[in-house]
DNA sequence: GCGAGTTGCTCAGTGCACTGACTATTTCTT
DNA sequence: AAGAAATAGTCAGTGCACTGAGCAACTCGC
């Protein structure tokens, strides 16, 4: 009664997407290393030597999930976190050479998963897709400041 | 050093929509119910007295994550779980009166929220996006089955 | 009708993700 | 130089989401 079709809800959809990813993602790309945890690799492979803070613009996550993550890459031994002897809030962090090493293994099979993931559209609609997914998330992110 | 473009990669950027769209959802919607307690709410609003795992496929959740989400909602009242004369192994789920009433402002406020979340996009760039990621959705998760 | 397999649910464990409160450090103001 | 404000990080609490293990109840094959 009065019930709603979700599936032109984006919410509903966006949480569906993700959790279809990461489905793939662990069968495809990794097991041990999860797509976030790419993702803060992949910045410090970038730019080394960023505080938490930083970080976690460049990855758009809060950070107290930041400080988890770290942790948890740190335990792995794929990042140090150094306080910075300039500034004694910050925690400077830099890819370890097995984190630089695990970075580059994941590159390529992140790029393979992502054909696969996306094999579904043709090349223009794929290009829309990320195009449209990327202004909406902008502007949302836009009305926090 | 090797870093790749993550505004290229759906995974990412999946994660980025669906995070933009909880900090609107619990400004613009509500603080209390979260937006797959709503999928919940709303598919036992259309089809009461189906048990966890049809409803887990309704939602799109995995079971335990169900058990969770039903048990939160319980708690508060806005459903019944009933174990089934007929199947012992089943739980019932049915709204309250009060479960129904909640349902029913959401949906009025979620309308609300999915026009400003789409407000970057026009009407034809809305259904775009909709139909791909639902498109990109079904196919990955055909290959699970 | 009985054992084997299937099904529905629960529980423990892990990880992502946020808020709000707190601490420590630095910077700004006067 | 001292107090106020801002900044970086941590911690507790809550909720979403999955896997894998286990239990109870039902169904099927014979």
């Amino acid at each position: 009664m009065a019930a709603v079709d979700l599936s032109t809800h984006p919410g509903h959809l966006a949480r569906r997407l993700q959790q279809a990813h990461t489905l793939l993602w662990t069968t495809m790309v990794s097991e041990e290393t999860t797509s976030p945890q790419f993702a803060v690799l992949n910045a410090l492979a970038e730019k080394p030597d960023i505080d938490q803070r930083t970080l976690s613009e460049h990855v758009h996550l809060d950070r107290s999930t930041i400080a988890d993550l770290v942790a948890r890459l740190g335990r792995r031994g794929l990042l140090e976190r150094v306080r910075d002897p300039r500034d004694g809030r910050r925690n400077v962090l830099k890819l370890t050479d097995q984190g630089a090493a695990v970075h580059r293994g994941l590159v390529t099979r992140t790029a393979r998963m992502n054909k696969v993931f996306l094999a579904p559209l043709d090349e223009e609609e794929r290009e829309t897709l990320l195009r449209l997914i990327g202004r909406v998330a902008d502007a949302a992110e836009e009305l926090r400041g």
